[in-house]
DNA sequence: ATATGTTTTCAATAATTTTTGAAAACTCGA
DNA sequence: TCGAGTTTTCAAAAATTATTGAAAACATAT
C-alpha cells in the first residue's frame, strides 16, 4: 500500500471511530491528519487537505485545543498560524480521558448523589430497587473516577507494567 | 425529592449520557427505565412512560436485546411480551465493554495491522511518522485488549480488589 | 380458517447535527 | 491610520440520524 492510500485510510478509519465516542467525523480526522504530519500545519494545508470549508476547519481546530489534543505553532516569520498535535500516544489517551472523567462522569456522580437520597419507604419496591441501581452505579462510577485519576497521572512504562503484573 | 421526578432525571440523564458515547438517546432511556423497573414491561408500558412511538420503542428494544443487555421475558398466561434489563451493574458494563471490544477495537487493530504496512523508505520523513504513529496506536490498542478480556472474565471484587492493590 | 391481539417493518417526516461561505473582526507592518 | 493578510463568527443550507405511524406479518385461541 502507497502512503497516500495510508494515509486516507487512517484518516477516514480514525473520523468514523471518533463518531462511536461521541466526536466528530471533521474532529477526528483533523486530529488524524495532525498526527502524522511530521511538520505543523496551517488551516489551509488542513482545509485543501481534508477538503473541508474554512470555517469548519476554523472551528474544529480550536475545539481540538480546547480537548488540548492541540496547539497552536508560532513560526518565526511566519504570519499564519501553525498547528501541531501531540505525538505521543499515551499522553493524548490521558488527556482524553482527563476531559472525559471532567466533562462526564463527575457531573453523573453529583447527580446520583442527589438521586440516592430519594424520599420515599424502602419496603416500597419501586423505591428500592431506585436506590439500589442508584448506589450501586455510584459505587462503581467512583471506583473508575479514583482508578482514572491514578492513570492520568501514571507514565505509560509504570502503567502497562502495573497491569501486566495483574492481569497475567 | 420524589420518586417520580427522580425517575424521570435518573432517565433523561442516562439518556443524555448515552449520546456521548455513541449510543442513541432512546436506547439509553429505554435502558434505564427497565434498570430502576422492579418488574418486566411491555412495549406498550415503555411507550407510555417515555412518549415514545410504537416503531421506536420496538427498535431500540430489539437493539438493547442484540447488546445483550436486554432480555425478552414470557410470563405464563400472558399473550404480550415483557421485557428486563440485567440488573448487576458489573456485569452490564463488561457486557457493554465487550460488545464494543468487538465492535470497534478489534476491526480498528486490524486496520493498523494492515497500514503498518506501507511501503516507502523509513528515511522519508512523512513514512517514519506515520509508521511510527500507527505502531504506537496499535501497540497500546492490544495492550488495551488484553487487559479489557481480563476485565470481562472477572468478578467485580476481585477486579475492585485488584485495582485497589496497585492504585495505592 | 378466521378473528383478535401483538410485533415488526419501513417509507415518510421531523429533529438534530454538521458544514458552508461570506461578512466581520482582528493583526500588524508600513 | 490604512490596507493586506489572516482568523473568527454565525445564519443559512445540507447532511445525517432519529422518530412516527400505518400497514404488513405473525401468533394463537376458538
Amino acid at each position: 500500500m502507497k502512503l497516500t492510500e495510508a494515509k486516507q485510510q487512517f484518516i477516514s478509519s480514525w473520523g468514523a471511530f471518533g463518531t462511536h465516542w461521541g466526536i466528530n467525523r471533521t474532529m477526528a480526522q483533523i486530529h488524524a491528519l495532525l498526527l502524522i504530519s511530521p511538520d505543523p500545519l496551517t488551516q489551509d494545508d488542513i482545509m485543501e487537505e481534508l477538503n473541508i470549508s474554512r470555517g469548519n476547519t476554523n472551528m474544529n481546530i480550536r475545539e481540538l485545543i480546547n480537548w488540548g489534543l492541540v496547539e497552536r505553532v508560532l513560526l518565526s516569520g511566519e504570519r499564519k498560524e501553525y498547528f501541531t498535535a501531540e505525538k505521543d500516544i499515551w499522553k493524548v489517551v490521558k488527556q482524553i480521558v482527563k476531559e472525559r472523567k471532567k466533562r462526564e462522569l463527575e457531573p453523573m456522580l453529583q447527580l446520583l448523589d442527589k438521586l440516592e437520597e430519594v424520599e420515599g419507604d424502602k419496603r416500597d419496591r419501586n423505591v428500592k430497587i431506585f436506590v439500589d441501581t442508584v448506589s450501586s452505579i455510584k459505587k462503581l462510577g467512583r471506583q473508575a473516577d479514583k482508578t482514572l485519576d491514578v492513570m492520568i497521572k501514571a507514565e505509560e512504562s509504570w502503567f502497562v507494567g502495573a497491569l501486566m503484573k495483574i492481569f497475567k
